[in-house]
DNA sequence: TCGAGTCTTTCTCGGTTCGAGAACAACATA
DNA sequence: TATGTTGTTCTCGAACCGAGAAAGACTCGA
C-alpha cells in the first residue's frame, strides 16, 4: 500500500469526536499590577462567566491560533502593537470533562505585552478588559488553574531570562523593569543591588546613552534609557528574595 | 436556552476533524549514556521508520494516556517498575501537515526512568527498543525536534530541581548521582565541589546511614548510600559549568 | 524661592558561594 | 604486595549577594 493509496482510504470518522482549542493568558502591567485578558462569555457553557480568551484552533498553527486569538479579543487585528507581544505555548488541558459540551483539549499559550489599551469587544465575546489578577474571581471551565500556571511561569521565567523586558516599552529605565519585577514577584527589590545585578549581566539591557526627558513624579534625578539586549538567558540569574524553607 | 437544551442541540461535526495523540520521550540512562525508547513503525505513514512510542487519546486524561503508552511500549503493563517512572508534559505540537495523514496534534511527554529492562515488543509497533540519543539517526513526523525539546528541558531541570533522583536506583551514592549529570549534560564534574553542593541543599538528598556493600569496579572506598529528600526545587541551584558567552 | 522628601546611581562591607586543587584513606585489580 | 582509582573532606582565593549608606538631581508644596 502507497502512501497515497493509504490516505484516500484513512477515515477520520473512526476517532470519537474532539475538539482542539487555544486559550491566551494574556498578561500585562498597569500601575504597578499584573492584569490578565478576560472575556465574558456570551454563549452557553458558563454563559455570562469570564473566561480567558480562546476558541477552535482553524487550519493554521498553533501559535497562529493564538496570536490571532489575541488579535481578534483585543480588537488590535490590524494594529502594529501586537508584533511586540512575546507569546509561548503554556500546557495543554485535556481532562474528559472539563468542557461539558465534548471532548475538548485546549493548548494555552502565554502572552506578555507592554501597557496595551483596553481592548474593544470583538466578535466572539460579549466583552474583554484587562483585570487585576488578585481581583479574578471564579472562571469558566478550569481556566482558573490555566491562570495559575500561567503566573506561576511568568515569576520563573523572570529569574532566569529577559521576560521582563517584554513588559516594558523599547526604551525603559532601571526602575521600570525593576517595577516588573516587584509587580510579577509581589515584593520589593533592593533598587541599589537591582541596579547592579542588571547591569552585570551580560546582553540583559544595553544603554541607549540618552537620558529621560523628565524625572519620576515625586522627584529624583533623570534615569538613563536602556533597551533590551541580545541574551536570551541571563547568567548569572536574578534570584527571587529566597523563599521560606517549607516552599521548596 | 438551558445548559441541558444546549447539549442536547450540540453537534460535534461541525468541527474539522481532527485528531489529538500523546507522544512520549522515555529517558534512561545507561553505561554513563542517554537512552531514548524508540518503536519501529509497522504502519503507513513512515512505516519502517523510528519513532516516539504513542497513541491515539481514548477517554482518559492525558497523562493516563502518555502513562498506557509507554506501559504498553515497554511490556511493563502490571509492572511495578512504571510508578517510579517520573511523567511530566512537555508541549504540544499542531502544525498542519505534520502528519500527512489529517490535522493531528500531539501532546508530547517526558519520562525519566531508572534503568529499565529491554522492552518487549507491544501490539501496537512492531519493536521497541533503548536507543543512545547520540546514535538517533532520522526519526518519522517531527519527533527528532520534540526529541530535541525533551533533552533540553532535562538538561534544564537538572539545574533547579531534583530531577536526577529519576534516574537512578531509590538507594545510591552521590557519585552515581553525578554520573546522571555528567551524562544529561555531558560532561564530567568536579567530584569534590559536586559533592559539597548535592549534600549543602537542603531536602536534595537525605543519608540512609549505610553504606554499599562494594566499592566501584576500579577502587575506592565503599560510598555512603543516600535516598531522595522531600525538596521539589533546588536552593541554591546546581548550575551547568559555564557556557559560552555566544549561548547566552 | 526655599526646604523637605523622593529617587537614581554608585560605593562599601561582611557573609556566602564557587571553582580549582590537594590530601587522605579505602578499595580493586594485577 | 604494589599500583592505580575513587569517595570524602579540606583549603584558598575569586566572585557574588544582601544590607546599608552616601551623593546628587529632581519634584512638589509651603
Amino acid at each position: 500500500m502507497t502512501e497515497a493509496e493509504f490516505l484516500a482510504r484513512y477515515d477520520p470518522g473512526e476517532f470519537p469526536p474532539l475538539a482542539v482549542t487555544v486559550d491566551v493568558v494574556a498578561l500585562t502591567i498597569r500601575a504597578g499590577r499584573v492584569h490578565v485578558l478576560l472575556v465574558e462569555r456570551g454563549a452557553h457553557p458558563f454563559a455570562g462567566w469570564r473566561a480567558l480568551p480562546g476558541g477552535f484552533v482553524r487550519d493554521e498553527p498553533l501559535d497562529a491560533a493564538a496570536r490571532r486569538e489575541l488579535a481578534e479579543e483585543t480588537g488590535l487585528g490590524d494594529d502594529r502593537a501586537l508584533d511586540r507581544v512575546h507569546l509561548e505555548q503554556l500546557r495543554s488541558y485535556g481532562d474528559p470533562g472539563r468542557d461539558p459540551r465534548m471532548r475538548v483539549v485546549s493548548v494555552a499559550y502565554l502572552a506578555f505585552a507592554p501597557s496595551l489599551p483596553d481592548p474593544r469587544a470583538g466578535s466572539d465575546a460579549a466583552g474583554a478588559s484587562w483585570v487585576p489578577v488578585d481581583e479574578v474571581g471564579e472562571l469558566a471551565f478550569d481556566h482558573a488553574a490555566i491562570l495559575a500556571d500561567g503566573l506561576e511561569r511568568a515569576r520563573a521565567k523572570l529569574e532566569y531570562t529577559p521576560l521582563a523586558t517584554a513588559f516594558v516599552a523599547e526604551e525603559f529605565t532601571i526602575a521600570e523593569l525593576r517595577a516588573v519585577y516587584a509587580a510579577v514577584w509581589g515584593e520589593e527589590l533592593h533598587p541599589g543591588n537591582f541596579h547592579r545585578k542588571v547591569l552585570s549581566v551580560p546582553g540583559f539591557v544595553e544603554s541607549t546613552g540618552e537620558t529621560a526627558a523628565r524625572a519620576g513624579e515625586r522627584g529624583g534625578p533623570k534615569p538613563k534609557l536602556y533597551r533590551a539586549g541580545d541574551a536570551r538567558s541571563l547568567h548569572p540569574a536574578l534570584l527571587r528574595p529566597t523563599r521560606e524553607d517549607g516552599v521548596r
